[in-house]
DNA sequence: TTCTAGTTTATAATAATTCTAAACTACAAA
DNA sequence: TTTGTAGTTTAGAATTATTATAAACTAGAA
């Protein structure tokens, strides 16, 4: 709760207004000690799941997007419907230019790791892919 | 069109029936110079924009899913619509888990590059990433 | 040639997201 | 303090990507 005034003042300064639902929804995802895997799906049910205080999905949508631009959450690459694929399966990585939303192959050998972690028990490691974002 | 017989065979050799259809998407596919991306409705266009042989999006979506699983395409990490948001901003990686398909964050220190391609002319880099695909 | 499991197809159903436009609200200025 | 208004929220409709359905078709074994 003493944080409240924290949240606020992140929102204005990243021009939002700090709206009741915003505020509610950067409280449950910013005043968290581990950090937070969601969906909008997943956020709208822990949202609304007090009686009390009902955000809308729309809003939560909303407020997820203006979030995401404002840089106070990350979008996350993983590959769910809208599915890109690619004759090239030899194990490559990619550029992604944030402009064009274009999708280029970097041959493997133009990237070398140095250090890399052990997977988890019980898992081993199926591949690796270094995905370079790129603006302008 | 000499190729038609590799491709019968790398069907078959997949347990795919080569029917006219997969012949057709595979040679589209596969007989390109350069590597190719595409969407289900991209690829969906370029097979029917040739008036004559006509193949159902129903087909070409079942087809896409079968050859991904045979090993033929690969389906590529990215972000698009169902999409997944972290609170952590901080630059990290991931392990993406395959059999349960949950996302780990991988500490930024844990992977080390030693070799990054340059990136090309007018573009710079915004960030990296590395995901680490796990199985058991 | 016949039989059948596998495949294709049009269409319906579902799921994720975006759009719309009316109602509401934060807050600057009077 | 009140008022005006741009920004925000909302329910529901619309859109988009994908999956499911079930009837018709076909590759290929017998």
């Amino acid at each position: 709760m003493k944080q409240k005034k924290a949240i606020i003042n992140k929102l204005r300064t990243s021009g939002l207004r700090p709206t009741k639902q915003r505020i509610l929804i950067a409280q449950n995802l910013f005043e968290r000690e581990k950090t937070f895997h969601f969906t909008v799906e997943t956020l709208n049910k822990e949202i609304n799941k007090n009686g009390s205080e009902k955000v809308s999905l729309a809003t939560v949508y909303n407020t997820v997007e203006a979030f995401t631009k404002a840089g106070h959450i990350k979008e996350i690459l993983t590959s769910k419907s809208k599915s890109y694929f690619d004759t090239n399966i030899k194990s490559h990585h990619h550029f992604y230019d944030e402009d064009s939303k274009e999708l280029t192959d970097i041959n493997y050998n133009q990237v070398k790791l140095s250090k890399v972690p052990n997977p988890p028990k019980g898992k081993k490691i199926k591949n690796l892919e270094v995905v370079i974002r790129l603006q302008k």
